[in-house]
DNA sequence: CGTGTGACCTAAG
DNA sequence: ACTTAGGCCACAC
């Protein structure tokens, strides 16, 4: 926890605001790890933190990686196509580090 | 230092 | 729409 890597996932996962939701492949992107999606996973894994909205962290698809969290989603006013998020709607315009 | 594993992602068939 | 295969990253052994 006292990592670098776990520290900076957390915290962008915690700028995610309610009502949006954020791939892990953007989480990612956020951190300055464009590639490194599998590891902002693993570091939800072994996430507890309450503080961690981790609900809102989907996949890139827009399914989100366990059922409970769709009610929770659901609950900000997120809306859902089927089994999954209207990203359209919904995906978290976060702003990246360099680019542009 | 090599290997295996995972709440991933994308491309192909 | 579903299944494979390949690839990237961090972590535990």
């Amino acid at each position: 926890m006292t990592d670098a890597w776990t520290k900076d996932v957390h915290a962008a996962v915690r700028r995610i605001p309610p009502g949006r939701v954020a791939s892990y492949g953007l989480i990612a992107l956020v951190v300055g790890r464009p590639l490194a999606a599998r590891a902002v996973g693993n570091v939800m894994r072994a996430c507890r933190d309450t503080s961690v909205p981790c609900h809102r962290v989907v996949h890139a698809d827009g399914s989100p990686a366990f059922a409970r969290h769709r009610a929770r989603l659901r609950r900000e006013g997120v809306r859902f196509n089927g089994r999954r998020v209207d990203l359209r709607a919904h995906l978290w315009n976060a702003r990246l580090p360099r680019r542009v």
